[in-house]
RNA sequence: CGGGGUGUAGCGUAGUCAGGUUAGCGCGCCACAUUUGGGAUGUGGAGGCCGCAGGUUCGAAUCCUGCCACCCCGACCA
């Protein structure tokens, strides 16, 4: 392991793309765009899936599982659909491969064509559509409330490790229900869902939001999102929401008998968060130094490391530990118990803080004579030492603390960074100075959003649901607004 | 997909312009010794189809052609 990393004043790119390898969270595959997760960083990804599974439980879904392959015409079905996604699906054309003849390897077999060809979903809207046709008859059977955990293809023209992969592991929700009220509920109970898991187990400040017209997902009638601010004053998609009307249904001619007799098509949902996550996750906490981690997703969150000389004095450490140990194991706190040899303690409070562990304790033989142990955290890099009598609760109310500071961390960071401006060119100004979100007036068009795009490559992230009514004029056309809306640059 | 750049040991690199002994260095790795409270030191050792495939040449890491991957900037996007 070569030490340092890129400093994140300059080069963010870099220094993020580093820290991901570096901290043994994922790498490159032979496969172009695509990435192998590393056990340390897909433990991070098992956390949130298990903590997000839990609140998908809570909120009566329950999971199902649908095919890789979609029949290509599925993807026809839904005008808009189609749009958003041909551009970059992978195509399954043939099943069989055979040896070559000149004995250089194996070819495509060219008799084994397929007479469909099937697509790689991008995102399974179709062929769950297609499948709700056969579940649903009856306003008895409904809602549907259904989630799957998957992987997904989309043929990305530019990758980045967890930001933008080829390949992507994402839970898709996907619910029916009889009333376009309660499926608008739905959207916004998930995105409620999403917001919450962001901010109490990522420690990450999101704005919760409405998309415009043009950044709404292909065959959605509304496109919630959350919106996360990362170090460099880019904004980060971090999960989506939506409300399809009667899209799909209407797509897959999914209809329904009412209570009152009448038929009608049914009105659906669907919700997803990806290994993009992990992306968040990282640019919005660490630092030059390496990952910061919330303990609550951390899969280290304390590590041991003894300092000793010869095998008696470790043996001696060891024993007087296996206290600690047990009763942090008890309450439910992972902990690790450094004893390698071979490695200066130096290094190892190095390679943990560049992975990003929460708590570090440290025990010496000035120690074992006071007592004591040194505790350090690895969000304030503050050192303290305390007494081993009661360290287990130290420690635990420690975490709790860590995990409370670095969202505080982030909101303050998020609220230095979020401006107000009145005029298009103060609006350009602090995009080049002071990169961040920047709330102000938009009267409401594509071309206007469309130019400002264009000139400044600034994007609406999202109208905030909380956005006060505000009368003003829009910065560009001095047309009436009656609220600000959220730009920044983005991810 | 367009423009620019880079591929030499696990990682970082010298050598490429101007072809010529056995491809050099640092980190890491292995062994031993001394060490250990912020990335230890010494000695010895292992590790290379120079991105891949063709070509030119007596001879290619070096020149030519094609391909692949990665990075940066655009267009596209969770």
């Amino acid at each position: 392991m070569s030490k340092g990393l890129p400093k994140r004043s300059e080069d963010y790119s870099a220094w993020y793309n580093e820290l991901v390898q570096k901290a043994d969270l994922a790498e490159n595959s032979p496969v172009r765009g695509c990435m192998v997760i590393k056990p340390y960083g897909y433990t991070i990804w098992e956390k949130m899936q298990r903590a997000l599974d839990d609140m998908f439980k809570e909120t009566g879904h329950t999971n199902a599982y649908f095919p890789l392959f979609i029949p290509k015409s599925f993807l026809s079905k839904e005008a808009s659909h189609v749009e958003g996604f041909a551009k970059e699906c992978a195509v399954v054309t043939h099943y069989r491969l055979k040896n070559a003849p000149d004995g250089s390897g194996v070819i495509v077999d060219p008799e084994a064509k397929l007479t469909e060809e099937l697509i790689v979903r991008p995102t399974s809207e179709t062929v769950i559509w297609s499948t709700y046709k056969n579940w649903i008859q009856s306003y008895r059977d409904l809602p549907v409330l259904v989630n799957q955990w998957a992987n997904v293809v989309r043929w990305e023209m530019r990758t980045r490790l967890f930001l933008r992969t080829t390949e992507f592991l994402w839970q898709e929700g996907h619910t029916a229900h009889a009333t376009a009220d309660e499926a608008v509920a739905e959207t916004k109970q998930m995105l409620e869902v999403y917001a919450t898991f962001a901010e109490d187990w990522m420690a990450l400040p999101v704005v919760r939001g409405v998309k415009t017209a043009n950044e709404r997902f292909a065959g959605a009638e509304d496109t919630y999102c959350i919106e996360a601010l990362m170090q460099d004053g880019k904004a980060l998609q971090a999960g989506t929401s939506h409300f399809l009307g009667q899209n799909f249904a209407k797509a897959f001619d999914v209809q329904y008998t009412s209570k009152e007799g009448k038929l009608d098509y049914v009105w659906g949902t669907s919700w997803g968060v990806s290994t993009r996550l992990m992306g968040a996750l990282i640019m919005a906490h660490s630092d030059d130094e390496g990952l910061v981690l919330p303990p609550k997703l951390a899969p280290i969150q304390v590590v041991i490391v003894p300092i000793f000389k010869g095998t008696e004095q470790l043996a001696t450490i060891t024993e007087k530990i296996q206290p600690l140990v047990k009763e942090l194991k008890s309450k439910g706190i992972s902990v690790k118990f450094d004893n390698r040899d071979g490695n200066s303690p130096g290094w190892k409070f190095a390679e943990y803080e560049l992975k990003g562990v929460p708590v570090r304790v440290a025990i010496g033989p000035r120690d074992l004579e006071n007592g004591t142990a040194e505790v350090a955290r690895r969000d304030t890099k503050e050192k303290k030492v305390y007494s081993m009598d009661n360290l287990a609760s130290q420690i635990e109310g420690l975490l709790a603390d860590i995990q409370q500071n670095i969202y505080q961390k982030a909101q303050t960071f998020r609220a230095a960074n979020t401006t107000k401006v009145e005029t298009y060119d103060e609006f350009k100004q602090m995009l080049d100075e002071k990169p961040g979100f920047v709330l102000a007036h938009w009267d409401g068009t594509s071309e206007t959003e469309e130019r400002i795009k264009e000139e400044t490559k600034a994007t609406i992230r999202c109208i905030p649901l909380d956005a006060p009514a505000e009368e003003g004029k829009c910065i560009v056309t001095g047309k009436p607004s009656s609220r600000r809306v959220l730009f920044a640059r983005a991810y």
